[in-house]
DNA sequence: TCTGGGGTCCTAGGACCC
DNA sequence: TCTGGGGTCCTAGGACCC
């Protein structure tokens, strides 16, 4: 199940005269500022149109507002999109499936069923009238079949996507029409001569395992194939980690205020620690200097601990190992759990 | 395209050990 | 003291997703 536009659909909702405009929510909701559109309304992604007059999640603001001047710009508003979200999933799981929840607008669905379609319009249905929000459900024989498959229903339809018409709905695509393979690989895929997602999938998994690893070279080969094996789960989610990190209005230089923003971060990063059960053996500080260059330094910690003053220290250990003090557009603190024990 | 913020997973290379 | 072959752990970076 996938949420249609879902951010703007929600904005829609309290706002209902924004209906049928180009929305564009993203940042503070200033497009003469530095930030990314989070989600554009169907009329803003002007399909069919010039690719200079559509915006896109992900596109920076000050081109959105350059593409559509006379757009609706609107700021994330987190809060009213969890709530939103915790809504469509309490509706969904009503429904009595186990139901694996994949972000604010997703979740797989297990059902086994005869009449499939039947259970994704009674999906649709219990959605819109618990929410009035629209959503498009995919059906397929494992996660990735059915995720691929909620693009083709979109918006507010169904597909199906088996192994019946895999090859005649995505044989001729390019590899990053599939689930975790983005542009990258895609275009590391065509130096190797291989344009589709039907050649991947008959391409040698050793073979491609010599150029991207041993696990996701054989992956690759898979999922061309339409085959994944994981269940879908409704057992709790346990994060990893947790982390913050800002990208500033205006470059900083000046090296005590970075430490003063690390110092902040660590304790945002602490707070937010502290709701979760497991203590912290790593913290990651990230720099992103001026001219968009990335760079991260981390340190494990002497021993586990959730202390906001550890973190904070442990922080800014591992900024002291940065050299260079030129200019900084973004800073950022993680912490990352112990794994859990096995068994 | 002057390029957010929250995450996850995988890989490569070096250190270290036997 | 021209130097093997594992294995594991740690770190930094990359790719991807919502």
């Amino acid at each position: 199940m996938d949420l249609d536009q879902f951010i703007v659909a929600v904005e829609i909702l309290r706002r209902p005269e924004l209906r049928g405009r180009p929305v564009i929510v993203g940042g503070d909701g200033d497009p003469t500022k530095r930030g990314v559109v989070a989600s554009a309304s169907y009329e803003a992604r002007g399909y069919g149109g010039p690719v200079s007059k559509s915006v896109h999640s992900g596109l920076p603001l000050r081109t959105a507002a350059r593409r559509i001047p006379d757009a609706v710009f609107l700021p994330v508003d987190r809060t009213a999109y969890e709530a939103a979200s915790e809504e469509v999933m309490g509706a969904l799981r009503g429904l009595g499936h186990v139901v694996e929840v994949m972000g604010w607008d997703e979740a797989f669905v297990a059902v086994d069923s005869e009449d499939p379609e039947a259970v994704a319009r009674e999906i649709q249905e219990t959605i819109k009238a618990a929410t009035q929000l629209g959503c498009s459900v995919g059906i397929g024989r494992n996660r990735l079949q059915a995720k691929l498959a909620t693009g083709f229903g979109k918006p507010a339809g169904t597909f199906r996507l088996t192994g019946q018409n895999w090859f005649e709905v995505l044989g001729s695509r390019p590899p990053d029409a599939l689930w975790g393979i983005g542009r990258k690989t895609a275009q590391k895929l065509a130096g190797l001569g291989i344009e589709t997602v039907a050649a991947l999938a008959a391409a040698d998994p050793q073979a491609l395992a010599a150029s991207f690893g041993p696990a996701t070279g054989p992956w690759l080969v898979q999922t061309a194939r339409g085959l994944a094996s994981a269940a879908v789960t409704d057992e709790p989610y346990q994060a990893r980690g947790h982390g913050r990190e800002i990208t500033y209005q205006e470059n900083i230089d000046d090296w005590q205020r970075v430490r003063g923003e690390i110092g902040r971060l660590a304790q945002l990063v602490a707070a937010d620690v502290a709701a979760e059960p497991r203590p912290v053996i790593r913290v990651v500080v990230k720099v992103r200097y001026a001219p968009f260059l990335t760079y991260s330094h981390g340190l494990a910690l002497d021993e586990p601990t959730q202390e906001p003053a550890a973190l904070e220290a442990a922080a800014l250990a591992a900024l002291d190992r940065f050299t260079r003090r030129t200019p900084v557009r973004l800073l950022g603190v993680r912490a990352e759990f112990a794994p859990d024990e096995p068994g």
